[in-house]
RNA sequence: GGAGAGGUGGGUGAGUGGCUCAAACCAACGGUUUGCUAAACCGUCAUAGGGGGUUAACCUCUAUCGAGGGUUCGAAUCCCUCCCUCUCCGCCA
């Protein structure tokens, strides 16, 4: 959520922004005008209920007296019905102000290249090299299938496409991923947690995820509770409505659960295998820190990202996600991928963002400094999603035969050190 | 699922219609005292929004006692609905 101070009184700067990232300036304006409604309906009902509390007093000792009231009483109900009209009127526009906000995305950093798709990412950093060997390289469902090692087709029996299901070794290696990453992270100074993979409509909100995109959450009926799309959701709420302690930001913690996002609109791209799932497993980072250090923070977040691949040798790089590309609550964003070779191309695997107070201002996520209460800035990175990851690893790593090499780093997770 | 109890500021906890515009204590912070520590004493001690202001300190108003409605001139307090927590029972991994 955007400030509405800011709004006011920098509506230029607002609109420069929003057209950036391909919005529509409108709301801006219809919000300073609801806005200016809002503050008259404010001091007026505010007034009034001045009047009635210091009437209401008088009425109180007019009584311990033993006198006549009456009159006073006749004209604070009459005050008191106007003031309900007016709080009436006052919500509404609050609402209507609301309805906008929760359409407007975070501002882009001057930092962000402009752009309207994905293909105006710039590469930031690339790392390690193609897997040349001298064979083709089957892709991930032929491997798995040889192997015996992934079913989508069994995923698809029990649950729909878009579930994978792992079996033998292919089960073990997903799960040693996610060890190997919880642990790498956890002596990296996070704080490991483990939480609900459902979650309630209000901390849907205060992550930015509802209602904006409700249509893309897997969602239970009876109970209005979300499947998680992200761990990011869960940590951000672990602080909702808090002031943290000053002297303890930043404050990290990484955490593995599964993800669920319903894809809706993107049916028929990307279809095979792992490349676009309904259900996936990630580790999650999240970072809260003081606003002056959330850049700092990001390159330190990416660099955790990044140092998991390398360990596990993966060939990535970095882009710079363009303005039109970017998440919602981002202010800044980095997308890291994995290169595949059977498919010969760069698959996302990882999203570094720093949402700054974008969703902390909707959280009420804040500290106190010198008097004052200000919002933590919020970062959120995946450390990585195991799905694609997953992918480029056991394709890099195949052999000439088909067969996995487990890369070095991995092995005392799987106790094994060749799929075969 | 059934029965009961309860939700008050960072914590404990008083408060059943009007000097409660939430007592007291603890924690925290600042200060005095002190050779140092401790103790004692004094002070500060919510959040959000509006208005004023030398737009900083500050002043002022309004709202907030789980959430939302209602009754009333006036609600932490009375009524209704919902949510949550705890205890017991049932079922169950």
């Amino acid at each position: 959520m955007l400030d509405l101070k800011l709004i006011r009184e920098n509506p230029d700067l607002i609109k420069e922004k929003l057209k950036a990232r391909n919005m529509k300036i409108e709301p801006v304006d219809s919000i300073i005008k609801l806005d200016l409604k809002r503050r008259e309906f404010i001091s007026e009902v505010e007034k009034l209920k001045g009047l009635r509390n210091n009437v209401s007093a008088e009425i109180a000792k007019i009584k311990k007296e033993g006198l006549n009231a009456d009159e006073k009483i006749a004209d604070m109900k009459k005050v008191s019905d106007n003031i309900k009209e007016l709080d009436e009127k006052l919500a509404d526009a609050e609402n209507e102000i609301d309805n906008f906000l929760r359409d407007i995305p975070n501002l882009p950093d001057n930092s962000v290249p402009l752009g309207k798709t994905s293909d105006d990412n710039v590469q930031f950093r690339i790392w390690g090299e193609k897997a040349s060997g001298d064979f083709k390289y089957l892709d991930h469902v032929e491997l798995g299938k040889k192997l015996d090692i992934l079913d989508f087709g069994i995923g698809a029996k029990i649950s729909g496409s878009g579930f994978p299901f792992y079996r033998g070794k292919g089960a073990i290696l997903e799960r040693a991923l996610i060890n190997f990453m919880l642990d790498t992270h956890k002596s990296n100074g996070y704080t490991e947690v483990l939480m609900p993979f459902l979650v309630n409509r209000t901390s849907m909100e205060a992550a930015e995820k509802v209602p904006k995109f409700e249509e893309d959450m897997y969602r239970t009926e009876p109970d209005d509770l979300f499947a998680i799309p992200t761990a990011e959701v869960p940590i951000v709420n672990i602080h909702r409505d808090e002031i943290m302690d000053a002297k303890h930001l930043p404050v990290k913690y990484c955490g593995y659960t599964a993800c669920f996002r319903r894809e809706a609109g993107s049916y028929g791209k990307d279809t095979k295998g792992f490349l676009r799932v309904h259900q996936f497993n990630k580790v999650e980072l999240i970072n809260f820190c003081l606003p002056e250090d959330s850049y700092a923070q990001m390159e330190e977040m990416l660099n955790h990202a990044c140092g998991i691949l390398e360990m596990l040798n993966i060939h990535y790089r970095i882009v710079n996600v363009c303005t039109g590309d970017m998440g919602f609550a981002a202010n800044k964003q980095y997308d890291i991928e994995v290169w595949s070779p059977a498919e010969n191309k760069w698959l996302e695997a990882s999203s570094v963002s720093n949402c700054t107070d974008f969703q902390s201002r909707r959280a009420m996520i804040r500290f106190k400094r010198d008097k004052k209460t200000e919002y933590v800035h919020i970062l959120n990175g995946s450390g990585l999603a195991t799905s694609r990851l997953y992918v480029s690893l056991i394709e890099s790593n195949q052999t000439p035969e088909g067969k996995i090499i487990v890369p070095k780093s991995l092995q005392k997770y799987t106790n094994f050190e060749i799929i075969d």
